[in-house]
DNA sequence: CATATCGGTTGCAAATTGAAACCACAAGAG
DNA sequence: CTCTTGTGGTTTCAATTTGCAACCGATATG
């Protein structure tokens, strides 16, 4: 389960976050606890997978501290599972996730699923990069630099 | 390779694209692509996998249509890995993923590399989901809604 | 007591992954 | 021409992961 990358023993900042949400249902699992879902049973009718691979991915997950349980809200005996402050930072992917896959997985005209803004019922607006001025910015207009060194060492 | 939602056949604008792009090493060969890799021996030795993954990886996204393939820029006789405009628009997911593992994978204080605005020289703005009237969106202000319904059927 | 439901764990077979070896082709080197 | 080197893979095979199905334990329910 911990994959390292092999030649380097820090991971940057896009690899590391992949050690914890990146395999095929872990992103699914989120999704649906952020349209409510909490419970064990709920996750398996959900997604149809097997119960084992629920288990060993919301344990992962609750490890991570993408999800945390909490003993009940009704009176049922089970554990729920709910986002942390964490989990719940990943909405903003999972926006771009869901728009992407808007663009380029549909077929033009093909009905979809949409994400609205409750208070207006409007679809929420598309996701956009910008400079601190406020310009959009394209990937090119972008370059990842180095932190900048406090010691010698690289 | 092309794993199918159990239970339901029409899959979610969230579930489809991680059929493409939902394992550990595809987003990281794309983040390498955006930084301007663009050879097979480039993304071996960035990446540090093995070959035959790698290929299986390119090959994915080749079939996707989130690279393409083109001949080759300089005179060597091998061909290069490009992102077409499909992969290109994944850059804000891209992001998300790096802001979200900034904020949580490094402790405070921890360097790490940055995404900066090459006009300006300043980090990018945080990504924020608004609505169609400018306000800022949390996860709960938000919902997803069913598509009209043509047809009779669900 | 029998039965069902929820939340798992345990086998076990099948698929996937990954390290290492091998292969094909082109360009130099001797 | 032969030998070697670099690039871009494919093949082989062992180890890991996945996932279906069966089982398990605790708690209601009839």
């Amino acid at each position: 389960m911990a994959k390292r990358i092999s030649h380097k023993d820090s991971m940057c900042g896009v690899a590391r976050p992949l050690d914890a949400i990146g395999d095929w249902w872990s992103l699914l699992i989120i999704r649906d606890a952020f349209d409510g879902l909490r419970r064990f049973g709920e996750f398996q009718k959900s997604l149809g997978l097997a119960k084992n691979i629920l288990s060993a991915r919301l344990r992962n997950l609750v490890t991570h501290g993408i999800l945390d349980t909490v003993p009940a809200s009704d009176g049922s005996p089970y554990q729920e599972y709910v986002l942390t402050q964490k989990g719940q930072g990943l909405f903003p992917l999972l926006v771009a996730l869901r728009q992407w896959g808007e663009d380029f997985f549909f077929a033009p005209g093909e009905p979809h699923v949409t994400l609205v803004d409750t208070k207006s019922n409007q679809p929420v607006r598309r996701l956009e990069l910008r400079a601190q001025d406020g310009r959009m910015l394209m990937a090119e207009d972008t370059i990842v630099v180095a932190p900048p060194l406090v010691d010698g060492r690289e």
